[in-house]
DNA sequence: CGTTGTTGTAACGTTTATGGTTACGACAAG
DNA sequence: CTTGTCGTAACCATAAACGTTACAACAACG
């Protein structure tokens, strides 16, 4: 090869944490009103996962306007379920996190002119919807509640 | 609410279209060696998808890397297929473009002494693991072939 | 009615993946 | 030797998500 560069590699991280933070948050908060809490703080479920506050306060809104937690404010405020674990699906955190589609078209449309570049966009959103649709399906299947299960299992 | 701020909707475009245009690549190169021609060059391949001939150039290098395209260099050159757009499934594209997991764990390690911060990890990962699986298995259902005639019947 | 603890949210800065562009060496056909 | 194309580095731009600081809003409680 030319260069065999120094710099080849491109990385390949990526991927998003705030399905398993979000994941993470709620199943904290649903063990501790277990144990007979009312509310869980930020500060404590951020302990925890090992952030900052308002990380977990912006993802809690997100879940909010979801309605899976409510939030209480003023002195002894926090956190607490809308409902139980066991009514609430990774699809429902899913959805709930706003996460875009795992594949994506073009960035700029192709040559409309070009038979592959007319034909080539459609032809892959069929495949796209219907990963989407199984990536549903199984995010569906797994309860807030299994993932407490596990969790405690593994103790 | 407090601030009811004007910057609100958290954006949600990001996306992978590396596969996309990985699809359209081959596709393009496929259809262009059936009507007789040799090679395909990267000017030709970016003019169809609306990019810049560099940008195909990487894709295709990561491409041959996995055994699906070959090159030639000096005066004529081009790029090839290495094997029948019926035998490259969505799923070698996939990993030769070596595209990262949909989910990712926690940025830096939860709390090992929390119970929950203890356990999501594996409990997660079990979750994401069957959904890769999953992906993976849908992705192996289709192949160029199926692209390309997706994209000859719009026509 | 003030003190206090917590949420709500703006405003930055940092990191990382990807895409776009320019530049130029390597290479082979003719 | 000329020419066309790949191979790749180098750099900039964009965008998402995270981390952090700061502070107003708010409600319980003395």
């Amino acid at each position: 090869m030319a260069g065999q560069g120094v710099k080849e590699a491109r990385p390949e991280v990526s991927a998003n944490s705030r399905m398993t933070v979000a994941a993470h948050a709620l199943t904290w908060i649903g063990l501790y009103q277990r144990r007979g809490h009312e509310v869980a703080t930020s500060e404590q479920i951020a302990t925890s996962v090992n952030t900052n506050p308002v990380v977990i306060r912006r993802l809690l809104a997100d879940l909010r306007k979801a309605g899976l937690a409510e939030s209480r404010r003023g002195a002894g405020a926090g956190w607490m379920l809308s409902r139980d674990l066991a009514a609430i699906t990774l699809l429902d955190v899913h959805d709930a996190i706003a996460a875009g589609p795992i594949f994506a078209l073009h960035r700029s449309p192709p040559d409309p002119e070009c038979v592959v570049g007319h034909g080539i966009g459609p032809a892959m959103t069929a495949v796209y919807d219907q990963i989407e649709r199984t990536l549903r399906g199984e995010l569906a299947r797994t309860t807030l509640e299994d993932i407490l299960r596990d969790v405690l299992k593994a103790v």
